[in-house]
DNA sequence: TTGTTATTTCGACAAATAACGAAATATAAG
DNA sequence: CTTATATTTCGTTATTTGTCGAAATAACAA
């Protein structure tokens, strides 16, 4: 009941959902999810804590760099079954379409640029 | 989005999830799942309504008494995959069986007796 | 009617959660 | 070694959520 709940609870919010939904298309790292999501850096590192610990979410370290992609086949079915159900579910969700078209444009820019930039935006 | 994240929402709480797992038997009055869960009729009456605003569950009122069963066809998609998943990821988990075998002895008894039971309990 | 009973609504409270910015960590670059 | 940078951790705050008991509602029974 502890893993299965772990599941739904990481489901049960908004921007994680939209994370997921981004992630369908290609595995990314942090502060191009941010860019996307448009929320502080600390903020979506938490959300995929959450999102990893739920194995929703499989996690990479590359140098500086954390990438993250959708949990493989070797995840439990549980694990398997709620990113097939998200799939599906999220598929006609406008919020998702736009998110993959605002992806589209950000993957344009090398990661180190687009990092630069948010520390820019603090200015 | 909305509808989505509604139902997530919905399946991120323990025992709404048991009361899913329940009414995988068969409908049942609110004071069936009070005896099951164990928790006061207000709390299951709220998560009964939040089940039902998620469209997992559809209600029927007989006389005093509140049914509820798990969402048929007519359920828009994503309900009938949630219910799946939810269905599939209940299935090995432990408080699921007994939840179940719990319910088989509630069924036993007479709906009216077990409310008197319940009202018994208060003194 | 009056009383009983099953359920829902409401108000209060405690616990969990999401958000941020600042500080800490870790790694690359100079 | 020192600086810059990508990410995580931590502390705080605001909001949401789960729970209960009391009161309100609705429907049957006497």
């Amino acid at each position: 009941m502890r893993d299965l709940l772990a599941i739904t609870k990481a489901l049960a919010d908004e921007n994680r959902l939209r994370a997921l939904g981004l992630l369908e298309q290609r595995e990314l790292c942090l502060c191009q999810l941010v860019e996307v999501l448009g929320l502080a850096a600390s903020t979506v590192s938490r959300h995929m804590t959450i999102l990893h610990q739920a194995r929703l979410v499989e996690t990479r370290k590359a140098g500086r760099w954390a990438y993250f992609r959708l949990a493989d086949e070797e995840a439990p079915a549980e694990v398997h079954a709620a990113l097939a159900f998200v799939r599906a579910a999220l598929h006609p969700v406008k919020q998702r379409k736009a998110d993959q078209a605002a992806l589209k444009l950000v993957l344009k820019l090398p990661p180190e640029e687009l990092c630069r930039q948010q520390a820019n935006c603090k200015c």
